[in-house]
RNA sequence: GGCGGGAUGCCCGAGUGGUCAAAGGGAGCGGGCUGUAAAACCGCCGGCUCCGCCUACGAAGGUUCAAAUCCUUCUCCCGCCA
């Protein structure tokens, strides 16, 4: 794979012509790329630049996935505006334990180096952490944009904030990094990288930003916590409905992002992101799960039916207290929500709009009954 | 250690004795529209055996016919100073 093609998208790439220097010499770099298990799975986001490392190690270097066990229990600050709570170890291992298995639907496992940065943090004593500590300056830490902000609006930042840049730097120097990857918003942690690297008498690696992938609103950052995010593990048909959500103007952004071998949008934004949904699907789910993705789409919103496999759910004969239907077994909130659906005729029998709260069961009895847009059962009567 | 500020429904945030299940916004849900895009629209948005009842405004207790609102104690958070 030539320069051009390895340093497509970046948004930054420090120093310029490093890497490309370093690419003529024709030995396999060390990339390195850290995930932080914080939320329990990968999404497109992660995608963007799980995508670029794929790319390095199909041009035959070294991808270096670090699980960041240790730094997930500081939690990032990058782009934070407050403190955020500290995660158990128990959640931090479950979470990394999913997050290599759903990475490897992009990486290519047999050539990856999966490690964990607890493999040095877990042990690390007071001595080898004052020398880290001595490799940076407080003012230096201070001036990246969220604590500069903090600091000026008299937020906190706690002390373990501070470290955590560090801590990801020395995961560098531990690895011997020749090329970090990571988001747009992480520049200062790579840039911190170099420094903490030459502290250590190591060669400084290369930093190569992407793009920040947007959420299916559209406006915020894809995240879990945003509940904007389009998940490398859902089902295929939930990837779909996903990116048919997405707004129109994120198109162009998504397909470059994500599908920069595929031809880009085209025609009508809806072709187009049905494209998109499709190409998604087969990325994650094998070839052929898109078109099987789409047609559940289609069928349930298009043409308003049912799906095919609606499960069912027994109803013993007399009368049916339709609340209690909905919660039990369409799984509805509350029976106060499931009587606010019926009044405002969000539930229908075989497509009849029913208001009724008991409903006599053998009116049920073979039928499905629909909630809201996307919840079905088909009623089975017991004798 | 001293001084001060604060804890309200999923989130933000009004509310200083009754008309408060609690303004407003966001999120969410249902409907309509449609290309489940966006925008605009109508309705809902604590629970329940739902024209009524129950539980709620950090916790516990108290005053009162009546408290999110007053008093007491407690817990937690935050800022400034040391």
């Amino acid at each position: 794979m030539s320069t051009d093609a390895l340093i497509a998208r970046a948004v930054d790439l420090q120093p310029p012509g490093d890497l490309a220097a370093r690419l003529a010499t024709g030995t396999p770099l060390r990339v390195k790329l850290g995930v932080d298990p914080t939320a329990p799975d990968i999404h497109l986001g992660h995608a963007v630049v799980l995508g670029k490392l794929r790319e390095f190690q199909d041009a035959g270097h070294t991808a270096v996935l670090i699980i960041g066990d240790w730094t997930a229990r500081v939690g990032d600050p990058s782009g934070r505006s407050s403190t955020r709570p500290m995660l158990s170890a128990e959640e931090i291992e479950a979470n990394a334990e999913t997050y290599q298995a759903q990475a490897f639907t992009i990486l290519d496992p047999e050539r990856t180096e999966v490690r964990r940065n607890g493999e040095w943090f877990a042990e690390m004593g007071l001595e080898p952490l004052f020398r880290l500590a001595a490799s940076s300056t407080v003012n230096q830490l201070l001036r990246r944009r969220d604590f500069a902000e903090r600091m000026g609006d008299d937020r906190p930042i706690s002390v373990l904030e501070l470290l955590y840049p560090l801590m990801q730097a020395y995961d560098s120097v531990m690895l011997d990094a020749d090329v970090e990857l990571g988001g747009t918003d992480q520049l200062f942690n790579l840039m911190l990288g170099r420094e903490v690297q030459q502290a250590y008498g190591r060669r400084p690696q290369v930093a190569m930003t992407l793009p920040i992938l947007p959420g299916t609103d559209g406006v915020r950052r894809m995240s879990k916590s945003s509940g904007n995010y389009i998940g490398v593990s859902e089902p295929p048909e939930e990837q779909f409905g996903k990116v048919m959500s997405v707004p129109d103007a994120q198109m162009a952004e998504f397909y470059a992002l994500l599908f920069p071998g595929a031809q880009g949008p085209e025609g009508h934004p809806n072709d187009d992101k049905r494209r998109l949904g499709r190409l998604v699907a087969d990325q994650f789910h094998g070839e052929g799960a898109g078109e099987v993705a789409e047609a559940h789409f289609d069928r349930l919103f298009r043409d308003r039916r049912a799906p095919d496999d609606v499960r069912e759910v027994e109803v013993p004969p007399g009368i049916v207290h339709i609340p209690a239907l909905l919660v039990d077994g369409l799984g509805v909130a509350s029976r106060s929500e499931a009587r606010r659906m019926l009044e405002q005729g969000g539930v229908s029998v075989d497509g009849e709009v029913i208001a009724g709260v008991d409903v006599d069961a053998a009116a049920l009895a073979g039928r499905v009954v629909r909630a809201g847009k996307k919840r079905f059962a088909r009623i089975r009567l017991t004798d």
